[in-house]
DNA sequence: CTGAAAGCGCTTACAG
DNA sequence: CTGAAAGCGCTTACAG
């Protein structure tokens, strides 16, 4: 881009103004999108801009404005599939909008350690995106001091929040539903479920939304199982389950959870779905491949972190609008690892 | 932290200064660690910065003294394991040493899109770590402006670089040789590789270390077969390979990939590892539980990650010893789904 | 050992 | 429509 390639120091509004012949007040005019610079004087300014390859200064303009087209997202983990696509959504947003994005990990879930990490986030200037699915990303959230711009990505709350709390979710109770019933309707006499661990001690919006569809159904309700985050937590608790002849449908709190159930179901020798059905959560990207591949409910994680990134940047500026949160539909994929259950007709 | 909590502004050095009957330069040279100060005023200081909940600021930092304690990570993607799993390296040995880490995703390959990334990084400040193992990265890492500090995440080259390109890299053909030969120890008369795309013209290390197994054996050698990254990519040439009857051993690029080419060969009826056997590359935590549960090489991402940063804070900071690339040694993970072909006693 | 000055590259009122 | 001044919160020489 630099035609000349020999610069050092990189060109500053003084550099442009000189070169365009004028204050470097009516630079900063031009690049603010002032209305009131006469046409020719714009002109000028903008050819010795481009000459120059003139970027303005981020770190100037923070401090000069006191604001900072930057965000940083907070999360316990980067590599679990829903965590990493709505980082991915985060910052396709931010990009979109010119902001850039940081990100700190949440190695503990130890109170001081959380802090800390929320401390240099904040350092960090700009706005915050907290991931609030694990106790981890819970704390954090409520350690964001008041003066913070922050949103929350959250699980279902109980009762819909009030518009002071930037908060986006999935309609992770609906999901629930939908697959439970998939499963009742399946002809199976009830579904045992396999629960990711809670972020809050409240019962979880899945576990609600499972628990509605057997009321309903007038299935007996079997107590959740308590699974951990990993395929490793799901093979654990997967054999207890194999174990019980009476079982014939898991219903697993996501994909990783599944994997592991899966696994422990064909080591018992029972087959899947002829013996048991089995669905997992979030329609993570292997899951179509699996032998057999998972009936499960995808969850839009990626527009998930448009809208955080959106709410938070109709905080961040008056101008922007603020988006309602929108929540995006669960939607059911219905594939091998689901049937009807033994002798059934 | 903040005992009054009524503060509106944050505490400045000024203020510290204040209330420790300073001047605000004696307050930077206690923060700055500056031996030059008695004893008894830099515990007033420091009381006082205590007390009055003190934070640096790290844009007015940046603006000053020129160098902003921060890296952000290009990369093309954010959710495939690998590459997650580096940015989670990159920001454990980053909070470490206190530095923020910012992010870029490299949403397309186009060269003006790529620039464009490139200078959004370089507009953060600080020091860049583009991940380089498709042509956007590499693209990216080649536009990198000379003057910026830059550590890439390379594949392996195809010989050592000198000092002063500062890469790293795992040693892929060392770990594709030692698959291969597993491979071919268990009877197979040689091993197909469906190969990841190279980010460059060169021939991977991956599929060299492959092809000097075959030799040193003196197996015949097939055309690799041209994959993608997904699931989806290993299946469809999984397809083709299932067809043939002659194919017994298959070496993947990595795990998704063999994940695809795994359920092409069960839609076709071939048995794992009964009549074929399948490897994989990189350990990624559902490859323990697939069915049969995948052989493949485990890779330190995290460390590699951990070792672009110390790279990079080398170049950053001279008073930070410069590590030398630490390149991390595969390990292979004999699973279920290689075995001996079929017929072989 | 410590203070006063200048400056990093911008923006934000304030004048004209 | 455009320029001169002050300031954002720090650091970096320069004095003493």
């Amino acid at each position: 881009m630099n035609v000349t390639g020999h610069t050092r120091r990189p060109a500053s509004i003084r550099d442009v103004a000189t070169a365009a012949g004028v204050s470097y007040q009516t630079v900063s005019r031009v690049i603010n999108g002032h209305p009131s610079v006469k046409h020719t004087t714009r002109e000028r300014v903008l050819a010795a801009i481009d000459e120059l390859g003139f970027r303005r200064n981020a770190t100037a303009l923070a401090l000069a404005s006191g604001r900072s087209r930057a965000v940083t997202v907070l999360t316990a983990n980067t590599t679990h599939y829903g965590y990493a696509s709505i980082l991915q959504g985060v910052e396709e947003a931010a990009r979109a909008a010119s902001y850039a994005v940081g990100i700190g990990v949440l190695e503990s879930a130890d109170e001081a350690a959380v802090a800390a990490e929320v401390q240099r986030a904040a350092d960090a200037g700009g706005g915050l995106i907290v991931i609030a699915y694990d106790p981890a990303g819970v704390g954090a959230l409520a350690a964001v001091p008041a003066e913070l711009p922050v949103v929350g990505v959250v699980e279902t709350p109980a009762s819909p929040p009030g518009d002071d709390r930037p908060w986006v979710w999935t309609d992770d109770r609906e999901a629930a539903y939908e697959v439970t019933r998939h499963l009742l309707s399946l002809g199976h006499e009830t579904v045992h479920y396999v629960a990711i661990p809670s972020s809050t001690r409240r019962t979880s919006a899945r576990t609600t939304g499972w628990r509605q569809a057997l009321k309903e159904a007038g299935a007996p309700e079997p107590r959740p199982v308590q699974g951990s985050w990993g395929p490793a937590g799901g093979h654990a608790v997967g054999v207890g389950l194999a174990a019980d002849p009476s079982v014939t449908a898991i219903l697993c709190g996501n994909d990783d959870l599944a994997l592991g159930v899966l696994r422990a179901l064909h080591e018992a020798g029972r087959s899947v779905p002829g013996e048991v059905s089995v669905a997992g959560f979030d329609d993570a990207p292997h899951s179509a491949y699996l032998t057999p591949a998972l009936t499960t409910v995808r969850l839009d994680f990626t527009g998930l972190g448009r809208s955080a990134f959106a709410l938070l940047h109709g905080v961040l500026e008056e101008s922007a609008q603020i988006a309602p949160h929108p929540v995006s539909v669960p939607e059911l994929v219905v594939r091998e690892s689901s049937g009807p259950p033994p002798g059934h007709d």
